[in-house]
DNA sequence: AGCACGCCGACT
DNA sequence: GTCGGCGTGCTC
């Protein structure tokens, strides 16, 4: 007797464990762990994980079979089975979610419903029922109105109940036509051709010319010919029709150049030198790479994945949100070729299906990808880097919790592997550990090119307001992009609309228009001509007057990039700007597109938000301009002013990488603040110090470890109360070191009118911490839903709303 | 999560 | 009497 321990598809506390299931005589042997299986659960047919194997089981008395595999191989190996396993305990989650976030969305089970007629005796009401067919879709029964009819028929025994489970796959398949005949029976067939069948002449004179073995249908179609003419060669004996699968290439129409290593600067040298030996001796160790923008990070990620690949082992490389910097994904691309396989947002679910399988087959060696990269299955992993390390889209907000730097060392320790951490702006967290030689730190403080860093000047807008100069743009940056239009340079403008977004204000009584549901205020949003809430999904139209006291002084704070964009233009209305930002980005490709429109110096402006902040490197940008530097800095996060510090650092990165040297403006209500100063005078070591001890005093990472737990409810007391009590149970389980916060109410006090109410605990050392918050989950689980309360537990949480 | 089972109110 | 409301508890 065979028995399969699996863990099903249904995401809660009490079905988070093995279930046992008996394996039928006929796929004995062929069940694996990792495999996905069907199984009966409960009535119905759900998805399940293979964990283990075994012989007997305390369920035997209700052991029930499992249905059948849905994979011919394991689509996870022991390794990630057991990592999968650690990061449910790790971060609190359900193990069905972690092995789910571990696979392409293609691999998550679509479930169906149908009903089966039993009673195929003539009947005119089963008749009816079943539309003369054997079989009606839950859906269809649903939309006709049958339900209670159908359950009836099935308490009489005349139909059933199957689930399907269906997998959201769909494997590209195209016809490809192999050339069956030689030439000189071509040829014959060619000549005995009715003179009206121009097109099958068409193909088989394209045929003669080509000589090869197999033609797609799309080859053979744009001869003009039609598929009738094709089919009806197939009928002749020309071609034999097949069918294979192709994978879906999202760079199908873009040539790489091949590139070389270069040759590496002392620097480089020096600092890949460690690397390259942790990789020779197969041992793990994490390293900081940090580097100043421009010094050849790049170049070293490369050099190192060469040396792993020469091994005959595999590399990953995480990248933030990658969609948005093309520039890394072409060097690795240009570098390694069809040995690399890149995962991440802006690919199509069959896209990701198919770079994925490219990694489970091992065609693919190297990996590009945004976070959940760190989950491609490979089993002989020779490197894992993590570029731009400080970026804060490493973590994930949903369940299941986990950040991705966590993740690359569990997996490194695993495969005997160096970890490469690589940031101009270090996150104070890796920074901390590269101090206590926890990591190991690599430096690259020189610019390739010996490039000076730009010149970078702090305008105080506070005093341009007293001057009267009453525009977005000082009189500093005002000059400055006039200068460029002039000398026909680049600019790059970074707005940084986080934090308050364009909200709306009555000049005359301050009123702001809020959200009815959540505790916030609603977003202007010009495009649509409406007031949105950007949490609950909340709009309404436009006030023309203030709906307190019917004023007509309305006025909209903060700047979105379309007002920047506007003002441009009436300052200078012969610039050219191109606008980056969720509205001009939207549709897949864009983003490219619009990127190469202004690479090709068909733009004199480029204006963005966060996102063209990162990895562009363009040669003919001399000056960079932040509009406010300081909107993110009030944001109720302690690490707002590391945002803020490696913000600004990054886009006055972007200026002057070439031969023409740059120059920054940032433009800021704040200019006296640390993270202001120092991100000016790119001096990322004295903003390391100044904010560790920002740190230090509030008991902040690194000093202590967060966890972060939020409750929710319709009900304020109901909210509080429960926040109290589980903050005392917390508090009477673990050690008097730690300092909790809370009960307190979130920074957003309500969301889609639910009340929230968050406990903060900080600590350093505290085991019994995990199996408390465990507890707590398992406590108050059925009170919970019950209840109607929702609670959320974060482990190292990074977004504190 | 779904789904069945079960125990109480308004109807043919 | 029964249909159907949704509270409770289980799923190998």
């Amino acid at each position: 007797m065979k028995i399969a321990t699996v863990i099903v598809d249904v995401p809660t506390l009490g079905t988070d464990k093995e279930f046992d299931y008996l394996i039928p005589e006929k796929w004995i042997g062929i069940i694996e762990p990792g495999m996905r299986v069907a199984v009966p659960f409960g009535p119905r047919t759900i998805q399940g994980f293979v964990t283990g194997v075994k012989s007997d089981s305390p369920f035997s008395n209700k052991l029930k079979a499992l249905k059948e595999p849905l994979d011919i191989t394991p689509v996870l190996n022991k390794e990630l089975l057991e990592l999968g396993e650690w990061l449910a305990t790790d971060t609190l989650s359900f193990k069905i979610s972690c092995f789910q976030a571990m696979l392409p969305a293609a691999m998550k089970a679509k479930y169906e419903k149908r009903f089966l007629r039993i009673n195929k005796e003539h009947n005119p009401f089963l008749d009816d029922l079943f539309a003369g067919k054997q079989e009606i879709s839950w859906k269809k029964a649903e939309e006709r109105n049958i339900l209670p009819a159908l359950h009836a028929e099935i308490k009489f025994g005349n139909a059933e109940v199957v689930y399907d489970v269906k997998s959201l796959a769909r494997k590209k398949m195209i016809k490809v036509y192999q050339t069956m005949m030689v030439n000189a029976e071509i040829l014959t067939l060619l000549n005995s051709l009715p003179s009206n069948a121009s097109n099958q002449k068409k193909i088989l004179e394209f045929v003669l010319k080509q000589q090869a073995d197999e033609y797609s249908a799309k080859e053979l179609s744009e001869t003009g010919a039609p598929q009738s003419s094709i089919q009806a060669l197939v009928k002749k004996g020309v071609f034999s029709e097949k069918s294979v699968e192709v994978y879906r290439d999202p760079f199908e129409h873009k040539q790489f150049t091949r590139t070389e290593p270069h040759p590496l600067t002392n620097e480089q040298q020096e600092a890949i030198s460690p690397i390259l030996d942790t990789i020779e001796c197969e041992k793990y160790e994490t390293y900081l790479l940090y580097g100043v923008t421009g010094s050849g990070k790049t170049e070293i990620y490369l050099q190192s994945i060469q040396k792993v690949l020469d091994k005959g082992q595999e590399a990953i490389v995480l990248v933030p949100e990658i969609s948005l910097t093309p520039q890394m994904v072409d060097r690795f691309k240009s570098r390694f070729g069809d040995d690399v396989a890149v995962l991440h947002s802006g690919l199509s679910i069959g896209e990701k299906y198919d770079e994925w399988r490219k990694v489970q087959r091992k065609e693919a060696k190297v990996v590009v990808g945004a976070r959940s990269a760190v989950f491609a299955p490979f089993e002989n992993l020779g490197i894992i880097i993590i570029d731009e390390e400080h970026e804060t889209s490493y973590k994930q907000e949903e369940l299941p919790r986990y950040h991705a730097r966590d993740v690359a060392i569990y997996r490194a320790k695993h495969h005997h592997c160096p970890v490469i951490l690589g940031s101009a702006t270090p996150s104070l967290e890796s920074f901390a550990r590269a101090q206590k030689k926890v990591y190991h730190q690599l430096t690259l403080s020189r610019r390739m090119n010996n490039k000076e860093l730009p010149h970078v000047s702090i305008v105080d807008m506070r005093e341009e307001m007293r001057d009267g100069n009453r525009s977005m743009f000082s009189r500093e940056l005002h000059s400055k992009l006039a200068d460029r239009l002039e000398k026909k340079e680049q600019t790059i403008l970074f707005l940084n609309r986080r934090g308050h977004s364009s909200f709306m204000m009555c000049r005359d009584c301050g009123y702001v228009m809020q959200c009815p549901h959540c505790d916030i205020s609603l977003t202007f949003h010009r495009y649509t001509n409406e007031m949105k809430c950007h949490y609950c999904g909340f709009n309404t139209f436009v006030p023309n007057t203030c709906p307190e006291c019917s004023s007509n002084h309305i006025r909209y704070f903060g700047t979105g990039t379309q007002k920047v964009e506007e003002e441009l233009y009436k300052i200078f209305p012969d610039a050219r700007v191109v606008r980056m930002d969720v509205d001009t980005t939207g549709r897949k490709g864009a983003h490219e597109k619009l990127l190469e429109h202004f690479q090709s110096g068909k733009a004199d402006i480029l204006l963005g938000t966060q996102m063209i902040a990162k990895g562009l490197d363009f040669p003919n940008i001399t000056l960079v301009g932040v509009l406010s530097a300081d909107t993110m800095l009030h944001l109720p996060d302690f690490r707002a002013s590391e945002k803020t510090f490696q913000l600004l650092t990054q886009v006055s990165g972007r200026a002057g990488r070439h031969e023409l040297s740059g120059e920054v403006v940032i433009q800021t209500y704040t200019p006296e603040h640390y993270s202001v100063q120092f991100a000016g005078k790119q001096d990322y070591d004295r903003f390391y110090h100044q904010e560790m001890i920002m740190r230090k005093v509030g008991s902040y990472p690194p000093f202590y470890y967060l966890s972060l737990i939020t409750i929710s409810h319709e009900d304020l007391m109901k909210t509080v109360s429960t926040t109290e009590k589980i903050t005392k149970y917390i508090q009477s389980r673990i050690s008097d070191e730690a300092i909790i916060l809370g009960p307190v109410a979130s920074p957003i006090p309500r969301i889609n009118n639910r009340y929230r109410y968050q406990c903060l605990i900080k600590y350093k050392h505290e085991p019994d911490l995990k199996p408390t918050l465990h507890k707590v989950l398992e406590h108050y689980q059925q009170q919970f839903i019950k209840e109607g309360l929702t609670i959320s537990i974060d482990v190292n949480p990074y977004m504190m709303m």
